[in-house]
DNA sequence: TCAGTTCGTCGAAACGATTCGACGAAACGA
DNA sequence: TCGTTTCGTCGAATCGTTTCGACGAACTGA
């Protein structure tokens, strides 16, 4: 393995030099500088990572911190972790994952140890452990979603609205000229956890309704399929049976696709099927219209907080406000809602 | 930030003695060793990982290659990516997500820098050049998945064995009274691209039409959503119509059921549906009978493999085979597969 | 011609751990 | 009593960078 050494030896100059010729940060003669690029491509150095970093105490990794609910997986958190690193790097920092099911001490370690600049939070829940233990570190952080807690006005964060999402989803469906519309809310679990998109979620049903006035029904998801099935086919079988669902609980959608299907009822001609938070480019969703989670956006200015927190900018007179990033809904490319069928065919007397 | 030094200073040693507290390499004093500990635990010492790698030219660190098809996203990949991150943290190592469109410079940058002490490459490809790039370096590596390229018989593999998969699905289905079976392969890119669980599922197949004697028709699927569905059209209004479909391709699978039960098929009362590959805990999948790819068992084999390419065994009179792990198929629990209805009711004339 | 700049490069200190050889004190055997 | 081990600890070198101050040489202006 070369080192800055071999390379200053075989240009002929001083280590200094080859590494002043790298960084940029003094003035170097073209003829020099020419020298010791030949010597480095020659020798295929490559700084070592830890010299640096024990040098300049700075790592350029960022570690994010993936929920971990065991035996359940969302694959919307392994897109998020994918689409996060391209985002990190494009600032020109790694992405070292933390899955270690108790994130506190895994996320104490590697603060601490000075492996990573900068910590990312997926999934924040309520009074969250993990933030406490990093601010008690004085450690940057960002976050990926928000709830309610009073840290996190503390920490930057970025979310949908999903607020703003779900009264816009409902919003279509009333405007599409559906009258009878169920909001197949979050899960019984992470409402009572008061996580943020749940809560949000709805709060975004009742503006819809207190908006068009629409007989909006919310329903609670379930975690427990069968049991979510059962409350499915509860819902259904009301008469007048409602005409639109919009879904906010996605991760048994197929699940929930199926018994409606089951059921005899046809998407969207008996029954239309709107989702709020879809992971985006699934080709199996393109037939349903859906609000997107922006994971991209939302990726890339997750990121750019992180790195922002590491350096934070130079203090003014007046304080500089944490930065927040609500990201408005939007309909996604693809199939507006479906009007109601009516109801009996007209067939006159 | 604390440092050995001021533990040292607190507990009236010299950091060397520090030093080996920590690591145990030496014998040390009770009492030395109590009062090295309540220094540490005072000031909240953590050794930094820079200093460390430095000196010891290991980062305990795994660099993780993810596979990005611009684009497209594969949940599968997701959870491979948090479950080597789990099974690396038993073994003492962190991962860092490598997710450049352009593995090979990626993967140098990060080898080179000692960033990382080996990698895990997923969905290697034939003639990979990450593997040649790696190789070049002589960075410890090891492969998830194989196909037939000569460099991976260099490099340790884990895998399950796709063509035994295969081949017992099929069995399954033959063995429930299914006549006229269609096995759903590989898409045609990842074929054409010579992908190695494609051309074992293609040899399953074979293998299995040879075993039994039974109707196996081979269909390759394809990544175009449209495609796929004209394709699964045809196939199913052959006449006589086939009784059991065995799918290995099934990123597009909800698309599929999608348009099975549009065309008025039952499952699996019209259609059996077996699936090989499947992703494990999938509540949706949980009626299906099926072959889970073994996402836990793979991922701790492919960290051990990687940790173990780090410090090679002591060479022996007999060289060391590259230890390669075939992993068996089995049926995942849950439902059997479902014998082939009747074709006509029986009616006693 | 000479004092003062500017320019490009160098040498050395520092970052924080690990580890080897050394060393004083205590224990040991003869 | 005196050499020899053994035990526990220490000091110093080392890993490979970055960066600060210094220092000749070349250039400037009077």
């Amino acid at each position: 393995m070369a080192t800055i050494k071999d390379v200053a030896e075989r240009a002929g100059v001083a280590p200094s030099t080859v590494s002043y010729v790298l960084s940029g940060s003094r003035k170097i003669s073209e003829e020099t500088r020419r020298a010791v690029q030949a010597a480095i491509e020659e020798l295929g150095y490559h700084p070592r990572a830890s010299a640096r970093t024990l040098r300049s105490a700075r790592s350029e990794v960022l570690v994010l911190a993936v929920p971990r609910d065991p035996g359940k997986y969302r694959a919307m958190d392994g897109r998020f972790a994918i689409d996060i690193s391209d985002a990190a790097r494009a600032h020109g920092y790694d992405v070292l994952l933390m899955t270690e099911p108790d994130g506190v001490a895994g996320l104490r370690r590697v603060a601490s140890s000075g492996l990573a600049d900068a910590a990312i939070l997926m999934a924040v829940r309520e009074e969250d452990p993990r933030i406490a233990a990093l601010r008690a570190l004085n450690f940057p952080t960002a976050l990926l979603g928000h709830g309610n807690d009073r840290d996190e006005a503390e920490l930057p964060w970025v979310d949908l609205d999903w607020e703003a999402a779900v009264t816009l989803a409902l919003r279509e469906a009333v405007a599409a000229g559906h009258e009878r519309i169920v909001f197949w809310a979050s899960a019984d679990h992470e409402i009572a956890a008061r996580r943020g998109y749940a809560m949000h979620g709805l709060k975004g049903a009742g503006a819809a309704a207190a908006e068009t006035g629409a007989d909006i029904r919310v329903h609670h998801s379930s975690g427990d399929p069968d049991d979510l099935l059962k409350r499915l086919r509860r819902v259904l079988s009301a008469r007048p049976r409602p005409t639109a669902l919009v879904v906010q609980h996605l991760i048994l959608l197929p699940l929930l696709l199926d018994e409606v299907a089951s059921l005899g009822l046809r998407v969207p001609d008996d029954l239309a099927v709107v989702l709020v938070g879809s992971l985006p480019d699934e080709p199996a969703l393109r037939a349903l219209p859906r609000i997107d989670l922006p994971v991209g956006q939302m990726a890339e200015a997750v990121s750019q907080l992180a790195v922002e927190a590491i350096t934070p900018p130079p203090p003014t007179r007046v304080p500089h406000p944490v930065p927040h990033e609500l990201i408005p809904p939007r309909m996604a490319q693809g199939p507006r809602v479906a009007p109601p069928a009516a109801r009996t065919p007209y067939s006159p007397a």
